[in-house]
DNA sequence: AACAATCTTGACTGGATGGTCAACTCTGGT
DNA sequence: ACCAGAGTTGACCATCCAGTCAAGATTGTT
């Protein structure tokens, strides 16, 4: 039998399923707003059995959001610099919509940290995600310099994908409300996202 | 003496000085997330008085919420039909933008109750706002149907405008931190904004 | 000054909530 | 079948927190 995962089958699956649940609750209502019962609900445990596996609320909150932070950053760090330009940042466009999509949940976890001035991952903004945006700057400056897209200001052409691309996420429920139909917005978000980078980016 | 604001001259003191200090408080921590005793400490006033003044938490929050939205609503409105198409959007983001430099804590209050599914202004977005919206998205189509403006589709048109204006204060903790020098994000940020509608926009 | 109305607060209550524990059940290996 | 360890939970505790209240302090009016 392997070796590779800490805890027997059943440590596992449970810790899978909290984590699950637990993500679902959290970020919805914040830290603060959820409560243990809420969650063992959710994952359809009992509450003792919750802190069976995890030794705290606030244990479960640091592991999502340290699970969180890897894949965030992912997408940025893929822009490839011997890419064409233009392509290269579309595809990170590209990137954030589709993460929008499949994780959401993870989305409003991150904003609701934001929100609240981020306590919890301020080390995790001020070094690794600096070190790469810094990075990533630089390089788009540079690409700017070479004349291949149009010259502007790269730390606000990352916030604005970060922008348009999260909102889509974090305030989907104000958009569906506002909708007539129950297509999904992010359909045609893609779309109107990428035209809209193509003609901020065209030299 | 005017009787133009109901109760004492303490008394419309106090719960201005209360509903300036739950804004603080709520837009950091959300509803669940912030106690009286933090309200409380904030405005410098005792738990039991700070309930003198209001029935309850929640009416301190609904007294918040019920006076953002009037506010948050008036720049779209403001969009003229009779004006040049280009030059009204632009004067919607210069506002928004404003707003954003203006009321950061209003926009984290509304950001934080849409992330939690918006819950209490349901029936301001499905109402209200999207009369409003239906109604500029009406305009804008026409607006682009003359050829006065790129065609796109209004609605993610008005999206993007309040995903990138309202970002720059719900993400403010975020954008300090990755910023080096300890400018105001915002000077910036208008600027690239207009920049980037003015591209968005040609037709 | 005197009085009534308004304002303020220390001490309290009841319920919610994070976390514990002892007793119980289940699982896998022999 | 047996057993040791893993998994589960009802009952419980301590703390936090929204809201109450009665008693005292302040204010405005005459």
């Amino acid at each position: 039998m392997s070796e590779m995962l800490p805890g027997t089958r059943i440590q596992r699956k449970n810790r899978r399923i909290i984590l699950r649940a637990a993500l679902e609750v959290f970020s919805r209502h914040g830290f603060r707003g959820s409560t243990v019962d809420q969650i063992a609900a959710e994952a359809g445990l009992s509450k003792p059995n919750v802190l069976y596996y995890f030794d705290s609320k606030e244990a479960i909150h640091e592991t999502l959001l340290t699970d969180l932070l890897g894949t965030w950053i992912a997408p940025l760090r893929e822009i490839d610099p011997a890419g064409d330009p233009q392509e290269e940042i579309l595809a990170y466009v590209r990137r954030k919509v589709q993460m929008s999509r499949d994780f959401p949940c993870e989305s409003r976890l991150f904003a609701n940290e934001i929100l609240q001035g981020a306590p919890r991952i301020e080390g995790f903004i001020r070094g690794e995600l600096k070190t790469l945006v810094d990075e990533k700057a630089r390089l788009i400056r540079a690409w700017a310099a070479s004349g291949r897209i149009n010259d502007l200001d790269p730390y606000h052409l990352i916030f604005s994908i970060w922008a348009l691309t999260q909102h889509y996420a974090d305030f989907d429920a104000q958009i569906r409300m506002l909708r007539d139909d129950d297509s999904e917005p992010l359909d045609g978000a893609e779309a109107h996202l990428l035209m809209l980078f193509r003609r901020l980016l065209a030299p």
